[in-house]
DNA sequence: TTGTACGCGTTATCAA
DNA sequence: TTGATAACGCGTACAA
C-alpha cells in the first residue's frame, strides 16, 4: 500500500517504473501491443503505489464518464431497488458507479431533460426501467447522443444487446391454465393501465389462454386499473358486484391484487374459498398479506445485473441472455371454486 | 439557443464576449469582484450560445465532483426510494446528480470500500441512511476525506448541519399513551435488532411511557425481532403463547407488525377485537393489509430533501431544520381491549 | 513496442 | 477589476 498523502498519478507510476506515461496508460487500458515484461513491471509499480486512475481526468480526456445511469419513472419501489441491486452486483469492484435519475413521463419536457442530463453527465450508458423503457423516442435519443442503453421490459422492445425482458404473456397464459385446471371457468381480469406494455402483454396472455380453453370472457369480467392499490379495490368491487361473481381474479400486479383482497374482505368474501386471486410481481406484499398470495415472480435482480453487464462487459457470458423467464410462486390464495356459488 | 454541434466551451464564450476565459469563469462562479456591466455582457453571450460548463472539466480542476452520494445498507425499499425522491427534489435543475451506493455493514471491508469510493468519486457530499448512519467511524471517515455528509437517524447522532432526524422516542411514547387511554394495560413490544439506534429509541420510548403509566412490563412482554416479517411472526407467537396474552402489540416497524398480523390470523386471533397492533414507518403494507394498520409515519421525503439541501445549499431556510416530527396514522388495527380475555 | 507533445474544459496564481 | 499562463490527470496522434 502507498503511504497516504496526495494520491499517486500516472506520472508517479511512469517515473518509478522508468517508462513513459503512455506506456502506463496502455497497461491500464489493456492495450494488446505491450511486451509482457513491461506490463508486469508497470503492474508491480501500480500495486506498490496503490495507484488508481483518476476518474475525473479520464472522463475529461475520453469525453465519457464511467457512470451508468438508471432512468425510471416510479414503478414500484421494490422493483427499482432490486434492479439497482443487480446493477451494483455487476459493477462491484469496477470503476463504474451508478447514478439514479427518476423522470416524469407525463412532463412534456421529459425528453429535453434527459437530453440535457445525458449531454452533461456524458454517461457510459443508461438502464431504462418500465414504463418509460417502452418509449421508442427515448431509445432513439440515446442512440443519437451516442449513449449506450439497455431497456427492461415485458416484451421484445429492442435488439438483444439493448434488452432484458421477461415472458409475461406466456406466464399469464400459465396462470389461466392453472386456474382452469383446478376447475375455474369464470375468471376476472384486472388489467393494468393503457400504454403500459406489461399491461398489454399480460392481458393478451390472459385472453389467449381463455380462448384456447374455449372459455367465455364477458365484457364485465375485464376491468382496467392503474397498477395502484385503490384501483384494485374498485376493480374487484365491480367484479364482485355481479351475481354470480367470478370465482377467480388475475390482477396484472400485486398491488392491485392486494386491492382485490381488500374489496373481498370488506364484502366478507373469503379468499381462497369464495374467490381465488393471483397477482404479478412477487412483491413483499404478496408474501405478507393474508392469506399469502400466489403470484408471478420475475428475476428482477438478475435482470439488472445482466442489463448492466450488457453495457460494461458485453462479451461475457452473463451479458448474453436477454430473456429472463418468470415463474409462478404458489401460495395460498388459490383454491378450486366452491360448489355453493 | 445555440445551433447543435459540439457544445460551446468557455473559450467560445470568452471569444464572443471579448473577455478572457477567467472572467467567464468568474461569472459562472458568482465572483463578487466583477463589474456589473461585464457580468451582464457575459451572461448575455452565455444565454445566446446555450453554454453550460462541462462538469468533467470542473471536477478535474476543482478536485471535486458535483455528485451527491447516497450510502445505505438495505433498510426497506420504500424508505430508500422516498429519501431518494426527496434528494432529487432538492437537486432538480441544479448541476448536481445523485449516485447511489449500497454497502454491506457486515463486511469487514466496508470502511475501506467506502474510503476508496470517496477517494475515487470525489463526491461533493454523501447522505447516509440508517442503520449505517449510526456508525461514527463512517462519519469520521467522511470528515477525514473532506467529504460533506448528512446522516439520517432516529436521534441526535450529530450536529444539526450533518443531521436529519425524527422524534421516534417521543412518538412511541405517544403510541403507548394512546393505547393506555383506550384501556390497554398489557401491551407487548416487538423491538428491533440490537445495534439499531431506531430500535433503541423506540424501545426507550415504549418503556418510559409504560413506567410513567405505572404499568408493569414483564420480561416476556418484550421480544426482539430483526425488522423482518418472519421475526415479527415468531415474536408475536411468543407473545400470544401466553395466557392471558397481551391485548396490544407495538412493533418497532411495519414489516414486523405485518408478521404479527400473520401470527394472529393463524391462531384465529381477531385484529383489532382480540388484539390491537401498531407499527412504525407507514410503509405501503400498513395501508394495504387487512385491517388497515395504525402506524407511525415519518416524513422521509422531506428529510431527504432537507438533507440534500444541507449539503448543496446550507444557507437556505429549508436546509435549517434537522428534526422532522413523525405523526400517528390512525387506521383500523386498534380497538379497546375486549372484556372476554 | 515505446516515447513526445499536445488536447480535453475548467479553475487558480499572480501580476497588471 | 481583469488577463496570461500554468495546473488538474489522462488519452491520442504521430513519430521513433
Amino acid at each position: 500500500m502507498a503511504k497516504s498523502g496526495p494520491a499517486p498519478t500516472i506520472n508517479d507510476v511512469a517515473r518509478v517504473a522508468g517508462v513513459s506515461k503512455k506506456t502506463v496508460s496502455r497497461v491500464i487500458n489493456r492495450s494488446p501491443l505491450l511486451k509482457q515484461a513491461t506490463r508486469e513491471k508497470v503492474e508491480k509499480v501500480i500495486a506498490e503505489l496503490g495507484y488508481t486512475p483518476n476518474p475525473q481526468a479520464r472522463a475529461l480526456a475520453l469525453r465519457r464518464n464511467f457512470l451508468l445511469g438508471l432512468l425510471h419513472d416510479n414503478p414500484n419501489a421494490q422493483t427499482v431497488l432490486n434492479f439497482q441491486e443487480g446493477v451494483l452486483d455487476a459493477i462491484r469492484d469496477t470503476e463504474f458507479a451508478l447514478v439514479v435519475r427518476p423522470v416524469d413521463r407525463h412532463s412534456p419536457a421529459m425528453l429535453d431533460d434527459i437530453r440535457n442530463f445525458l449531454e452533461q453527465q456524458r454517461l457510459y450508458g443508461v438502464l431504462i426501467l418500465p414504463p418509460i423503457s417502452e418509449n421508442d423516442e427515448l431509445a432513439a435519443l440515446c442512440r443519437e447522443m451516442g449513449c449506450g442503453y439497455v431497456r427492461m421490459g415485458s416484451a421484445a422492445l429492442d435488439e438483444a444487446e439493448q434488452l432484458v425482458q421477461s415472458n409475461d404473456r406466456e406466464m399469464v397464459e400459465g396462470v389461466v391454465d392453472y386456474l382452469v385446471e383446478i376447475g375455474h371457468t369464470r375468471i376476472g381480469l384486472i388489467e393494468g393501465p393503457q400504454g403500459f406494455r406489461s399491461a398489454f402483454e399480460r392481458r393478451e396472455g390472459f385472453l389467449t389462454a381463455m380462448t384456447r380453453h374455449g372459455l367465455e370472457m364477458p365484457d364485465d369480467a375485464l376491468v382496467q386499473g392503474n397498477y395502484r392499490f385503490s384501483s384494485g379495490v374498485e376493480a374487484a368491487n365491480r367484479l364482485l358486484d355481479q351475481n354470480p361473481h367470478v370465482t377467480a381474479i388475475f390482477a396484472s400486479n400485486d398491488e392491485m391484487a392486494a386491492g382485490a383482497y381488500h374489496a373481498a374482505r370488506e364484502r366478507g368474501v373469503d379468499i381462497p374459498r369464495d374467490l381465488s386471486i393471483v397477482g404479478f410481481d412477487d412483491s413483499p406484499i404478496a408474501a405478507h398479506i393474508w392469506p399469502p398470495m400466489t403470484t408471478v415472480g420475475w428475476p428482477i435482480r438478475e435482470m439488472g445485473k445482466a442489463a448492466a453487464l450488457k453495457l460494461v462487459a458485453p462479451d461475457t457470458a452473463e451479458a448474453k441472455p436477454s430473456c429472463f423467464p418468470a415463474r409462478l410462486v404458489t401460495r395460498n390464495s388459490v383454491a378450486p371454486p366452491s360448489k355453493k356459488i
